[in-house]
DNA sequence: TTGTAGGCGTTATCAG
DNA sequence: CTGATAACGCCTACAA
């Protein structure tokens, strides 16, 4: 247990005066003399006061804390994503308790109870690629913690969600493969059960059928992300009769794996396969043979949203409606 | 203002006990009867009662929170390392308040003040690159608030820091460097006013030295670390009469920035010029050509140590003597 | 084995 | 303008 810091009452004691004087005159209150008030500030100075925040997140239920739960820091995207959502938070003047799931449920929940005991006031929540159970959400809301989802959101309604719209990338990514003459492209998706991964699939389909082109199901190969998932898929669609001469793959780590793959069997990019993948991660500059491109996805201005639209709620009390907003994600050309 | 939770005067209401029974019944108190100890706690269950951790932490005088401080998430560096402070922070049953300076000094201290606010219980920061006044560590030891810094230490004494000695690594790299014949080695350092930048020196000095080759004061170049401050320098090196063909480098940005640079002026790598930087990001894998090298400094164990000590502190309320524990850098080979 | 009372630091209400 | 009192939720010595 630690040495207890200078309180109200010790400065009251000082002074003769009563705490609720004390505490008035450090807030400004306007019924208090001036003269009392320099007073009061003046010891408050000298003892070092400072008020026990503790006591105050205690009587006000408020504890001005938010928790950020993403699946790892070291994609690109969520730094940027918490670099935002903190940015935010600081404006509100708020803190952000942080804890990364690594893509797996368990830890998700774990981090959700803590950030629950903790009494934070909202969360922010990207999930983890394993998540099937949402029944926390119903938890939260039994808590009355707002909660706004990013990037990778449920699939459930009900819930505040931002996340950006794959289809528009994709059908940009299909029409600049299409208007270089390519016929054959194919799809490098991730693990099927993924909300994200059925929508790259639609909008794979949609995109083909805007340019005329044939759907071949051969061309699309799921991923389940790991190192030797991308490759095996890259084996695979490079191994068909067909070979395609273009790919869509569902992140730029994906295409980092295939691009490496593709040299080591000695064919050259954008030449004799060429690539576009989502995410627009800023290492393609350094490359000295980047993809053809890459999809943006705008992970600060999702953060910032889904911030806005949770301190919206902290704020008002009464139930508003939940929110979903989405951005268009955009082909970025290398 | 939140609707209230259950709490344990509603249990002890509806049981008609008093709460200090409750309370003691839901901590496994040995001097409550069984019976009495399961009907608590299958009213807690109902209606669904969950410590107000808010009042503990008031009453404790103990948050469960540790602060983090470090100037960028998008640094691979401090992404792995906060990775690793939030495994032992949850070991320890701690929660992680996350903050990042930017390099900022003033937004440093902002985030300091917030943490101390906040009531957490320790921190681990690594200073931001224009951090000039240290004042802010008496302030924490006023506090009682125990810090522990990592990889970018103050060069003050009576702190806890953990970083890694920078010096293993150059001399593996100059010596990698003269054992395939390099005599004219240049050293691309960060700004001169950082402890970092002064080791790198020091120790490029002694690593020429033990290799019997000259120490030519051209041959150490400043960069602000930015990308224009990078080329700048590359561009500063690669116009001397006397060309050096082997550089080491700041960090891998600066490498990434220069290899693109020494690419364009249609330089080839490892034959024209050869490359060590420190830092091992894990990109050059994917990298058609990397550098000949990168010296890892092994971000998680040194957040792990760094975790550790400060946990230790926080357990033991007597003053202990400040720790200071350095990890060698070593050369890894691409 | 259980209950009572007091306190952690702050603030809001009510009374003077 | 200022003071006394109670309350936030929990814990714990002390009393019964």
């Amino acid at each position: 247990m630690k040495k207890k810091p200078a309180t109200i009452k010790e400065i009251a004691r000082r002074l003769k005066i009563s705490p609720s004087t004390v505490s008035r005159a450090l807030n400004d209150h306007p019924s208090i003399g001036l003269v009392t008030t320099m007073r009061v500030k003046k010891v408050a100075e000298e003892l070092n006061y400072e008020p026990n925040q503790t006591a105050i997140f205690f009587k006000q239920r408020r504890t001005f804390t938010i928790g950020v739960i993403l699946p790892s820091l070291s994609e690109p995207f969520f730094s940027s994503a918490i670099s935002e959502i903190e940015k935010v938070a600081g404006e509100h003047d708020y803190t952000v308790l942080m804890g990364q799931s690594h893509d797996d449920a368990a830890r998700e929940l774990k981090i959700l109870q803590t950030f629950k005991k903790h009494r934070v006031d909202g969360i922010l929540m990207s999930l983890g690629k394993n998540t099937e159970d949402l029944s926390f959400v119903e938890m939260l809301n039994d808590a009355e913690i707002p909660i706004v989802f990013f990037d990778c959101v449920p699939k459930i309604e009900g819930v505040n969600k931002v996340y950006s719209d794959l289809a528009t990338g994709m059908r940009e990514a299909i029409q600049a493969f299409a208007s270089i003459g390519h016929q054959n492209i194919a799809l490098i998706n991730g693990p099927a059960n993924l909300l994200a991964s059925q929508e790259r699939a639609a909008a794979y389909k949609n995109g083909l059928e805007s340019e005329r082109l044939v759907y071949n199901e051969r061309y699309v190969i799921h991923t389940d992300l790991t190192e030797q998932g991308n490759v095996e898929a890259i084996d695979k669609l490079l191994t068909l009769p067909q070979r395609p001469s273009a790919i869509v793959s569902f992140n730029d780590f994906v295409t980092l794996d295939v691009i490496k793959y593709v040299r080591q069997k000695g064919l050259v990019q954008k030449k004799d396969v060429f690539f576009i993948s989502y995410a627009n991660y800023p290492l393609w500059k350094y490359m000295e043979n980047p993809p053809m491109g890459s999809i943006e996805q705008y992970p600060d201005q999702q953060a910032r949203k889904a911030a806005e639209i949770l301190f919206n709620r902290i704020g008002s009390d009464d139930q508003v409606e939940p929110e979903t907003v989405v951005f268009e994600s955009k082909l970025v050309l290398k």
